[in-house]
Formats: structure tokens, sequence, C-alpha cells
DNA sequence: TAGATTGTTAATCGATTAACAATC
DNA sequence: TAGATTGTTAATCGATTAACAATC
């Protein structure tokens, strides 16, 4: 049954995007898909994705192809989707506020308890349903509430600091935005680092490259 | 000089990256720095990096190593730096005033020059020095100011079909932050899907993995 | 049963790593 | 010159794709 020790990352990280679209299915009210079918949709090959769900079981059915709900509850299981794993976010300025009202935490696996800055200015300001507290009540706040993951909005300078504080306070998970890469090889912890500054200079070497050289083959 | 035709993309991912470091070694005043160093420091194979810095070129010295500043620069050549191309954002809800706030644009080749929102109650409001215009307005501010690049901060539902508006507009690359996977195909056209949700979703998995399967060799 | 489609093994492809001759 | 380190070719590794027997 659990055979998911081990599996690639590669694989890992299609998980959510095969959640995605059998929940729009889902919503569609479709009750089986083939993977030939589901890869048209997705633009993967069949292949692939019989060979993706294959490291956690078989989920479809020889002759029939995936049952759309099982397929979507299952990954939805492997996932942890509604584990609700508590989550405190340290770092309430644009963009920490932000994730905290616009990301749908509850649907995510995870549960946003509390918001954490040392900006005085900020603290008692409501944010997504939660006060801004002090940063300097964050030990008290994990031994009372037990966080497991925590993230990070904050800058660079501090990230490194910060995260070995709440490694000691027993968080075991870090959605890291700072423009900082957070060391990926903690025994026993977790880390997803964002940096979104990568992903808009990806985009400028596009564009860069369709302006500088958009024929391959010159015509003459 | 421009080897550049057909760079994968594993690379192109990387380079962001390496320019990052460059600019912190060179701002701790470092001058040269061999394959080896940098790999130690990234957590990468000396291999992998002159592989990657040989698909645009010749970039180091036999016996010597990389001069810091010259790399760091080349890569921003490369990556199109300082090309500040003219972008806009639509949607300034919490995540689209978030990210025009938070995000270097002109250190990244881009430069923010409007913002749009369909609801009335913002538009007018000063975000990131620009007022919020309405949608309505796309189509002569984009005659006018010929944007290159959209950012995207709307809901799923009417993102296909503001793209297929914008690219008809002109635009060449989008920075899709909305939960809906703009196809990456369009010919002559760069995007740069983002999924928030699908990153929380995979440090899920991870912790989820954590609890559940820590042991990999049970003891008895 | 016949048709369809999976689960799984084998083949291919691409990316990473190792090795080393070229050269500063 | 000798030592160091690149650029580049060759070997390895892993991920994707193809093929097909198992089976619903």
């Amino acid at each position: 049954m659990a055979k998911n020790s081990s599996v690639s990352v590669s694989v890992i990280k299609r998980l959510p995007r095969y959640y995605r679209f059998l929940g729009e299915l889902l919503r569609q009210n479709v009750v089986r898909i083939s993977s030939r079918e589901l890869a048209a949709l997705m633009k993967l090959t069949a292949s692939q994705i019989r060979q993706d769900l294959n490291c956690f079981g078989g989920f479809g059915q020889q002759g029939y192809g995936y049952n759309v709900a099982e397929l979507h509850h299952e990954i939805g299981k492997i996932l942890g989707v509604d584990k609700g794993f508590p989550t405190i976010l340290i770092g309430a300025g644009n963009l920490g506020r932000a994730i905290a009202t616009h990301i749908n935490f509850e649907t995510r696996g995870s549960r946003l308890i509390g918001i954490f800055d040392i900006n005085p200015d900020i603290l008692g300001v409501e944010v997504a349903g939660l006060k801004v507290r002090d940063v300097a009540e964050l030990d008290i706040f994990c031994r009372t509430n037990k966080p497991v993951t925590a993230v990070l909005c904050i800058p660079k300078s501090t990230t490194q600091q910060i995260a070995d504080k709440l490694i000691r306070l027993g968080i075991r998970a870090f959605w890291n935005f700072s423009h900082y890469d957070l060391s990926t090889d903690y025994e026993g912890i977790v880390v997803e680092n964002v940096h979104l500054g990568d992903s808009l200079l990806t985009l400028s070497y596009g564009i860069n490259n369709l302006v500088t050289a958009p024929e391959t083959e010159p015509e003459e």
C-alpha cells in the first residue's frame, strides 16, 4: 500500500497539479478518466501519469481508467490536504499580509494560527482574523500552541537566525519567501524556498531571448 | 559568442541563483572564485557550474577561475537585468498590491508602469507610486505605452480571457499568479506560472511524510 | 468474450557527474 | 616552468517514454 518511501521530487512536485486538475474535473461532475484523457488535458504523456500514480499504489482499474473522485481523494490524502498543520507566519509586511489573506491554508494542509512581526507600528493590527504579535512572544506561543510550519516573509539578513531559533522551538517545516536560500538538508526539517525574484528573472531571460534571438534560421 | 540557442530550462532556471550568489560575493568584495569554491557555496558540483556557464561562453580562465564582477555582469546581461521591460499588473487585490510593492522590478529586468483592476472601490488608489486604473483603459494604455509583460493577480476564472486580450494588445510575457495554468506554448510568448498553492501543498506532503514515515528501517 | 486501459518492464532520452587534455 | 583550474568530452545516472502482458 504505502510504497511512498523515496519517491522522486519530480513526481512529488507534480502531485499538487494532479490534485488541482482532478478537483476541477470533480467540479464538472466527470466520473471517470483514462490516463490518456488526463494526459491530453494536462499536457503530459499517459505513460508519465501511470508511472507517477504507481509510485503510490494502483488507483486505476484495467479497461476502465481512474475514478475521478477516488483519485482526487487519494492524492489529497498523500498530500495531507486536511491535516491542518498548525502554521505561523513571521513578517507581516506587504508580502506577509498578502500571503496570510490570499492563500487558502485550510485547503492546503495547513492552518494559520499566529502572525508575528518586530515592527511596533504593526503589532495588534488584525490580519486574516489574527492579531499581529510581537516576535518576543514567539517562545511562549510555540510552547503553548506547538506550530509545525513557519512561513518566512522576512529580510534575508535575519532569515538564518530566525530559522535556527524556530527549529529550537519545534518548527519542522519552512515556507520561505525571503531572498535567502534556506538549507534544504536539515535532518527532519522540510523546506520550500520560493524566490519570486528568481522567477521574475527567469521571465526576463525569456523575453530577452525572444527579442534578441527570435529567428533560429535566418532566411537569407 | 552567443551560443545561447536552445539552452535547457534546467540551466536557465539556475541562472538567477548564480546571479544572486555572485551578487553577494561581489558585495563581500570577493574578486575571484573557482568553480569548486562556488560549488561548495551553492551546494552544486563544480562540474555542473562549468557545464552551465559554458552554455553561454567561456567566462573563466584556466588556472585562475572566474572573475566575480565579470561573471556577475555577464549573467546579468544574459538575464537582461537592466532591460527594464515595461510591465503592467492586472488585479490590485491583496496579492497584486503586495507584488507591486514588494518586488524590486527594476533590478530584475522589468519596470512596472501600470496597475489595473475592475473593482471601482480600488480605482485611483495609489500602489507602488502608481494610481490603479480601470481595466477599461487597458486598450488605450497598451497602444500608448507598449508594455511587454503582464503580471496576472486575478481569479482563475478570468485568466484565459484576459491573457488572450493582452496578447492581442501586444503583451509578450506573463508572470501568472492566478490558480490557472496558462499554456506555455503560445508562439512567441513566454510564461511563468507561479502557483503558490502548489508550493504549499508540496510542503504539506513533506510534513506529512516526515510524520507518517520517519524511519526508513524499523529497528526491530 | 472482445475491447479497453491499467500496471510494469524495457528502451530512450536528457541531465548530471567524472575525467582529463588544454592552457593560463 | 609547475600548479591550478578551466572547457569539453565521455560515463553515469535518473527521469521520461514506449511497449506489452495482465486483467477488468
